[in-house]
DNA sequence: CGCTAGTCCTGTCTGC
DNA sequence: TGCAGACAGGACTAGC
């Protein structure tokens, strides 16, 4: 579910928890975690000294470098809460008891979601490519990753190993914004088109981070406030509907198991 | 090595 | 109202 946008919000709205110290770690789903370089009951009586994004990641980092890496997958969410138990809320794999009598909880239904007790993150990120919003990805990055590559453009764009943080939506968006068709293969981009989509994936990504992020149906901060970029989706959901540019109807396509909407008129 | 297709899950919506 | 099937914001991996 959530993309750079909805975990760089949700990493703001997590600070408040910043400087509180925990009372207790409850794993309610072993199978939850993905690794665990260090016993997670240890983290008890210290403080969370920051909370960080990476990618698509949250990294709650804990005293005595105790780091716990969290992805939330399609359907997972962070809710920070007062209430000793949320009436009403299932698929909550792990909760983390903070001694001001708050608690964060972590909810994914479908579990695609996970979490990693790391003494290091770089061992969960070793494989991840550039953040899109840093300096380094420009130009020069864009044209080396789709230098001689025969994907579609978007099929690279949604590849974490490039450039980390881009899901299913802010992908469709971009490419809209940068009139480039999904489907076009990357190698075929030109000089003029990678500097206009360098451009648009950091102008949409830095709006949808503007907006709270993207709510379509599930996705909340953990303050439980929807986003706002919703209203301001030019393709992704709005198939059959007319392009707010040309007016012409919005096509939808599945590429590489993604569903990708597109304008056929604006993008070439 | 690069790439495609299948897989992991549950919930919600659509059409019959 | 019930039920089958499609679909969902992600990302691994087997196999070509």
């Amino acid at each position: 579910m959530p993309e750079l946008p909805e975990v760089e919000t949700i990493k703001n709205t997590l600070q408040s928890a910043v400087g509180a110290v925990v009372q207790a770690i409850e794993i309610r789903r072993q199978d939850y975690v993905r690794r665990a370089d260090y016993d997670p009951a240890g983290l008890s009586g210290g403080n969370i000294a920051s909370v960080t994004r990476r990618g698509k990641y949250l990294v709650v980092h804990f005293h005595n470098d105790q780091y716990l890496i969290i992805h939330l997958g399609m359907s997972g969410r962070v809710f920070l809460s007062s209430e000793v138990d949320v009436p009403g809320l299932s698929h909550v794999h792990v909760v983390i008891h903070l001694s001001d009598h708050r608690q964060i909880l972590l909810q994914d239904p479908r579990r695609f979601g996970g979490i990693w007790f790391v003494r290091e993150p770089g061992v969960v990120f070793s494989h991840m490519g550039l953040e899109p919003l840093s300096s380094s990805f420009n130009v020069r990055y864009l044209t080396q990753i789709v230098q001689n590559r025969r994907v579609a453009i978007k099929t690279l764009l949604l590849n974490q190993n490039m450039i980390s943080g881009i899901g299913n939506i802010y992908a469709d968006e971009a490419l809209f914004s940068a009139r480039i068709l999904p489907t076009r293969m990357a190698g075929s981009l030109n000089n003029h088109e990678i500097r206009i989509l360098v451009r648009s994936i950091k102008k949409v990504l830095r709006a949808g981070i503007e907006q709270r992020g993207t709510t379509l149906r599930d996705y909340r901060d953990s303050d439980n406030r929807p986003g706002g970029f919703q209203n301001y989706l030019q393709v992704y959901g709005r198939h059959q509907q007319a392009c707010h540019r040309c007016g012409q109807p919005i096509q939808r396509q599945v590429i590489n198991q993604r569903s990708s909407h597109f304008c056929s008129v604006c993008q070439k």
